[in-house]
DNA sequence: TGCTGGCACTCCCGTCGCGGGAGTGCCAAG
DNA sequence: CTTGGCACTCCCGCGACGGGAGTGCCAGCA
């Protein structure tokens, strides 16, 4: 159904589109770009590909823009990954060098995404659940009150505050503290549960309640609080073109500030390892139906810690988006891998 | 030269102007308004306040809108700060309760400013150095690594690591644990430094060394670390009326993206117990100069822990907006200093 | 001196009509 | 299947126009 010179013409729609924001004739495809044939054959192909729905025109006597589904064929089968310009990889490096803590690779990771591409970048911190443990403290505040703080390899810190049924001893908190070390030191926080079923067995009898109620908050902490944080830089970007967002952007920033959305749009990935791109009303959110998304997860080698990634018009450059995310993606990864 | 009515007029015009968004002309005000004149004396009285630089008007035959100064003399003189209404009370209540930990109170915070007034609301993290030390504990890592963890009395956490020139033994580490906690216990950041000044001298000379080092870090990451965060939301409300920001949304976002910019506009108080509004061209910041800063310190009692507030339009409800950030400034503060 | 009604004037704004132009769709010929 | 030609459609910018809201000024009146 469509020959290779039709998808050609895709092709150069959606490049020229996306550079002029403008929609694009027969005859200025045919001059611009070398296709070889007459403006009257490229109407009949884009008679075609409109008949395909892969583009459309706003009124009779325009020229033609890619719908949706014209951007996915193009991100799926024309186009290929734009590599990084030198400038681009010396960005990278230099902005994200020096950074001091977790906090601060996040915060410049997401600027620096939000500068190369020009959109809304999106960075979620390192997961709780997908890390493990660099050392588990367990501090004696006051006699009936703990305070456990939880460091991962990641770089993360959590703490909680833990009121205890019984007042206990110094060493009984050092037997607590040995504990839970010894079990949990290097080991992955799924893995959490399963490295402490032994644990009241193992115990003294007369620690074995209160040592169960720590457990349990431990385990709570470390596993089941899904507290995942996210960082944005950007928004600024919405309002380059106020084509693209004629009377929507309302919704947009409303969706971007719910973390929940924003985790679900990270979160949602199949393989980490893959770039992944959400087209316009591809999205499952409501108000991102007028964006595309594009994401990755990052990480050492194959787990993936969380995700990152960018929003924008889904008059996007996706090569080069694409290209720009995975390139942050693996160095953040391989940052927050090394130390 | 402004006699009462001539203020009352101003009143009209800035009430009308905010509520309807359009120029007000002198037939509606006197109308709308009882002032019990004439339009041809409010036009009179109209001259004598463009005169001042009050009002203004876009084009010749056009209604009156206040201009900057004609703000600042309402807020200053012409308004009282608006009650809350008991469902706006109950709101507050109702979002604060239920908070788990710090984190949890800012973003509630935040997002509750922001509904409330419907403009972006920014809330900065209880400040370090004007907290007090709950907890500080140092954790033995490694033989020549340690963690340091701070706990304040707002709930807020600040951790880093530690490289020693040295290695250290488990009873060395408890000697600087006992050392620091003696002296910092309860202790304000800001009085850290006068704190642990005798600190060389007491100890014993063996650990001088390592001793210091550790001090050097720990004032460090007490004291002279500005790591001040800060929280926003609503930003969507910027969008509410299209007419307000024209083509400057752009450097509002962008502004609004920096966190150097958001502490200086939250910071920048004489009085943390006032309430202080920023109009238009009064703004420092650049971008912000289309906008205007409400804002006030919260805190127990007297000394703030840091600052929220609010930024929108210049066309904002100033009684509104003031009544408002205030009482969840309070709410906070009391929040904060109970447990 | 200050308020008021009247009146001319200004200027915005929505509407309309009018070309120019870009682009399309279709057709018949190569 | 491609191509040139051609009629048609519809946007868009422009200028003209009239209504309307609002102003500024002035003269009269308390």
């Amino acid at each position: 159904m469509l020959d290779d010179r039709k998808l050609e013409v895709l092709r150069a729609i959606v490049a020229d589109f996306v550079s002029t924001n403008e929609p694009v004739g027969s005859k200025a495809l045919a001059e611009r770009h070398q296709l070889g044939v007459s403006p009257a054959t490229v109407r009949n192909d884009m008679a075609a590909l409109e008949e395909e729905g892969y583009i459309t025109h706003p009124h009779t006597s325009a020229g033609r823009i890619p719908t949706d589904r014209g951007y996915r064929l193009f991100v799926d089968r024309l186009s290929s990954v734009k590599p990084l310009s030198s400038a681009e990889r010396r960005a990278i490096q230099t902005f994200l060098e020096g950074a001091v803590d977790l906090d601060d690779v996040v915060r410049r990771t997401v600027k620096l995404l939000a500068q190369l591409t020009r959109q809304v970048a999106v960075v979620q911190y390192p997961s709780l659940s997908r890390s493990s443990v660099r050392h588990l403290e367990i501090v004696h505040l006051e006699p009936s009150r703990l305070l456990l703080v939880l460091i991962t390899d990641t770089g993360r810190v959590e703490q909680r505050v833990l009121e205890l049924p019984a007042e206990l001893s110094g060493e009984e908190v050092g037997q607590l503290r040995q504990a839970f070390g010894q079990r949990l030191h290097g080991a992955r926080l799924v893995d959490a549960p399963a490295a402490l079923s032994d644990l009241p067995d193992a115990a003294p009898p007369g620690l074995r309640p209160v040592l169960t109620s720590v457990m349990t908050v431990v385990l709570e902490t470390l596993v089941e609080r899904p507290e995942e944080r996210v960082a944005i830089a950007g928004t600024h970007n919405l309002t380059r073109s106020p084509l693209d967002f004629p009377r929507t952007l309302q919704p947009v920033l409303e969706s971007l500030e719910e973390q929940v959305v924003l985790l679900k749009l990270i979160g949602e990935v199949n393989d980490p390892t893959m770039v992944h791109v959400k087209i316009g009303e591809e999205n499952a959110v409501e108000g991102l139906r007028s964006t595309s998304v594009v994401t990755v997860g990052y990480g050492p080698d194959q787990g993936a810690y969380a995700g990152l990634g960018v929003v924008g018009p889904t008059r996007m450059d996706y090569p080069g988006a694409i290209g720009q995310v995975r390139a942050v993606a693996r160095y953040v990864g391989d940052l927050l891998a090394g130390p």
